[in-house]
DNA sequence: ATATTGACATTTA
DNA sequence: ATAAATGCCAATA
């Protein structure tokens, strides 16, 4: 299977209402550049049934978003998460560690 | 807080 | 098939 399938496995286990970052996906996946996360999801085959949205940056930023960061900000937001200025309020509660 | 550098699968030419 | 460009980033010279 490919890093993109495993990408999606990965994302697929944060739960509602959690966010995990880049990072934690990328080494879930066991390589070290977490910049060719952003690049799978960017061509997201699936970007409904992907919940790519809660996948974030280290420091609490949103990140960016296929969509529009707008969309995604709406989507975290249903889900019970606060967003400030594109930045999540009290991201730490929320941060799921995968494994 | 801004700039620079590092790291890598995927895409595009 | 090969090389260069891209990106929802992270750590720091």
């Amino acid at each position: 299977m490919s890093i993109r399938e495993k990408c999606y496995r990965i994302i697929c286990k944060i739960p509602k209402g959690r966010v995990s970052t880049y990072k934690e996906v990328a080494e879930s996946l066991g390589i070290k550049g977490y910049r060719a996360i952003g690049m799978i999801l960017k061509k997201n085959p699936k970007p409904i049934e992907i919940p790519c949205h809660r996948v974030v940056k280290s420091n609490g930023e949103v990140g960016g978003y296929m969509g529009g960061i707008e969309r995604k900000i709406e989507l975290l937001r249903k889900e019970g998460i606060s967003i400030k200025n594109n930045k999540i309020v009290n991201f730490e509660r929320y941060f799921f560690k995968i494994k």
